[in-house]
DNA sequence: CGGCACCGTTCCGCGATGTGGAACAGGTGA
DNA sequence: TCACCTGTTCCACATCGCGGAACGGTGCCG
């Protein structure tokens, strides 16, 4: 496997610094580098925020943007976490796969899936952004906004993915207006022919909604004849057990 | 200040990651470098631990590496975080200054300290380690040890660092009873001549010790005379309020 | 107060390292 | 079957990182 001897030498530095704040020439020590090299390494950090000087000039401790770095996946990942058992119950529960996204910008940010056990199912969506208005799962979301938020969205750029696509700001309005009553909401092949989802939201302890819950599959098998409501519930349900362990 | 180009390119990479994975092709177009520069970064970057490759071979994502380098900060950081504000009070109480510590191995790592307003005080012990069984607050660690564990402690090295430092077992054990009944633990110059200090635990919602709080001074004037039990009672209070705010 | 030790920083000649274009193998979809 | 795109690997080359040396600053000690 190819190796950049810089990189690894970076790896070196921080490493050493895992444990406390260090002076450069114990850095070097521990590091097994000259003085200088160490010197350069830890400036070039501290330019990207890796390492930062303590107390003036001092001595050298670990920057945050190591912890910026990784919190997307740290913050995410403790959802993913808490939800994935539920998402596997779901998905067990209704035969396709369950999923989780958060909100990004004017987007969803599908974080994490259970695949269904039913081979022919949707492909796997995680790291994927969509518009808001085009998903169950950014339905509900929206439907959360308060309504100068709202507005805001559907000022914007609204994008018609199939001839299904709700993309008049009215009629975006109406169908809000039922999500929040439901408590869920239905999406039939307006990002995709032939994919359907369920969402509901999931709210932290201040009630406010950090992401949402959905079911989907092919649109062929799913949701089956009069499930709708059903299965509506059930991924509201899960939501809200999530939203719960979140909470406590 | 110096850089390291590899260093720059090494964070481009890692920042296209951090919003979610991505193919050796995207990570090089979004940090805007040819594709066999990318892909020897990023297997550098796997070699770290940094990145690693997600299903296979296909997408690489911010590796583990990121979050170990920086749990420790975080972690320390966010019981810092909590405990910060009630170190002010407890300073602000006394006097004196105020400080926080975590076990580390058979010593207690000193993690935040909040300064004396007095001009004379206690120098700043903030990222030094301290065998437990000199410090007030390796006292009450060891004092919530299973006996066990207690006895492995008591069995290796005891440092005298004073004429005052307590290194027999026996005294060690019959001290740790009047810790666990008082609540805090005093320590009168055996860790440093001129320096007092009490400590007490803080324990988590599983009633598990996971660090103390203490207040240390010169010992001319702390504790001042009659004011043992009072200035204990404080520092056991201020521990109570912390490992209470842990567990909400 | 002066000398000394040690620190962090900076410089610069040099050659080792990283660069990046090109080619290749494999997979995918029309 | 073919075109396209991916990730991977190679290698000539020149740029970059190296590291020893020197410097200025600070603190300690006699």
């Amino acid at each position: 496997m190819s190796r950049v001897q810089s990189i690894e030498r970076a790896f070196a530095v921080l490493t050493t610094l895992a444990d406390g704040p260090l002076g450069v020439t114990d850095v070097a020590e521990r590091a097994r580098l000259p003085k200088s090299t160490a010197a350069r390494l830890l400036a070039s950090l501290a330019r990207e925020g890796a390492v930062e000087q303590a107390d003036g000039r001092s001595e050298y401790r670990l920057g945050r943007r190591l912890l910026t770095l990784s919190s997307g996946i740290g913050a995410s990942r403790s959802l993913v976490a808490i939800a994935h058992p539920f998402l596997v119950e779901l998905a067990e529960q209704t035969g396709e796969a369950a999923g989780l996204s958060v909100l990004d910008g004017r987007t969803v940010h599908y974080i994490d899936q259970v695949d269904s056990p039913n081979p022919v199912q949707v492909r796997d969506w995680t790291g994927t952004r969509i518009s808001m208005h085009a998903v169950s799962s950014g339905l509900v979301v929206l439907a959360s906004l308060k309504p100068a938020a709202l507005e805001a969205y559907l000022a914007g750029p609204l994008e018609r993915f199939t001839e299904h696509t709700v993309v008049i700001p009215s009629q975006i309005r109406d169908r809000l207006w039922n999500v929040r009553r439901d408590g869920y909401a239905w999406v039939r092949e307006e990002f995709a022919l032939g994919i359907s989802s369920v969402a509901a939201p999931i709210a932290d302890a201040s009630g406010e909604v950090v992401g949402a819950v959905h079911v989907h599959g092919p649109s062929y098998r799913f949701p089956a004849a009069g499930q709708a409501d059903t299965l509506g519930e059930a991924v509201e349900a899960a939501a809200g057990r999530i939203g719960s362990r979140l909470r406590s």
